[in-house]
DNA sequence: CACCATGTTCCTTG
DNA sequence: CCAAGGAACATGGT
């Protein structure tokens, strides 16, 4: 579940859970997950060490612990990938199929586990270095969005999953955003007037901040049957109320008609990804 | 069987 | 070296 809002909230959510909890020992049952990080190293480093903090970069998790009897903090890095989750399970329940890393926390465990074990837990924080400005933080600055823009001949949809431009869009909110902003996902990056740069820096913020609002008002409850995995994109559970479908005025919508106008939605595929798009609203030759 | 899926990295091509 | 596109990774849903 993992674009920027929804690893916000579940960061949110874990941090008071881990803070101060003390890892009994760890179990790695997908050495993949860990990025070259050899197990050794990670249980040598982990065991006994305490939570002293979380917080994101990114779509990046960021746990810090305090090893014991080592004055300086351990830092470890998380990713979700495309199908990982990170919660706590009471100590007695079995673990799901696709756990990938599980920590005994005495009472619970805290379980990272990922369908498709594309998610990292992992000592290397190499890819930090990469990122670019947070979005929701002052360092995202529409003169440096805009002239990053003119740089590139990428078509604009594409370029907004460049996570040096800006971290924490994907596929969903990067069509959510250009939506917003009435920009046609097809559109050059350079080509942008600096009026569309600007309403897209807008959007990219409001969209992404309505997400974080949004999820943060939903019971994230991981434990028990785990039927609430589609909380954020997929809202067309059977039994969904109407909120659950009004989260997202694009994306999944090929097909369907445009909130605002009713034109037809459309999907195109870019660079390999989809990309959903109101015709009328996101016309190519508006500005 | 076919195609699709929230992400990142590596490789190739230009 | 840079930019952009495609494949790979691995599993499951429809």
């Amino acid at each position: 579940m993992p674009e920027l809002p929804e690893v916000e909230v579940l960061v949110r959510k874990l941090n008071p859970l881990l803070q101060g909890r003390c890892v009994c020992r760890l179990q790695v049952r997908r050495s993949k997950v860990l990025a070259g990080t050899p197990a050794s190293q990670l249980k040598r480093k982990l065991a006994g060490a305490r939570f002293t903090g979380l917080s994101r970069r990114g779509k990046y998790l960021v746990f810090t612990l305090r090893a014991r009897g080592s004055p300086q903090p351990l830092k470890l890095l998380g990713h979700l990938g495309m199908t990982g989750r990170m919660y706590l399970l009471p100590a007695r329940e079995p673990l799901p199929r696709h756990a990938a890393v599980v920590l005994d926390l005495g009472r619970d465990l805290f379980v990272f586990e990922d369908t498709r074990y594309f998610g990292r837990f992992t000592l290397d924080l190499r890819p930090l270095e990469r990122l670019g400005p947070e979005p929701l933080s002052a360092d995202f600055r529409l003169d440096e969005f805009q002239r990053a823009l003119k740089r590139s001949r990428q078509a604009i949809k594409p370029k907004l999953l460049d996570q040096r431009l800006v971290v924490g869009l994907g596929n969903i909110y990067a069509s959510e955003a250009l939506f917003r902003a009435g920009v046609s996902p097809t559109l050059m990056a350079r080509r942008l007037t600096a009026a569309q740069a600007r309403r897209l820096w807008l959007a990219i913020r409001a969209v992404l901040r309505h997400a974080i609002s949004w999820g943060s008002t939903v019971p994230l409850n991981y434990l028990g049957q785990g039927k609430h995995d589609k909380l954020f994109y997929f809202g067309r559970a059977p039994d969904a109320p109407d909120f659950y479908t009004e989260r997202l005025r694009v994306y999944d919508r090929a097909g369907r008609p445009c909130r605002n106008c009713g034109s037809l939605i459309r999907r195109l595929v870019q660079a390999g990804r989809s990309t959903y798009w109101c015709p009328r609203c996101q016309s190519p030759r508006q500005t």
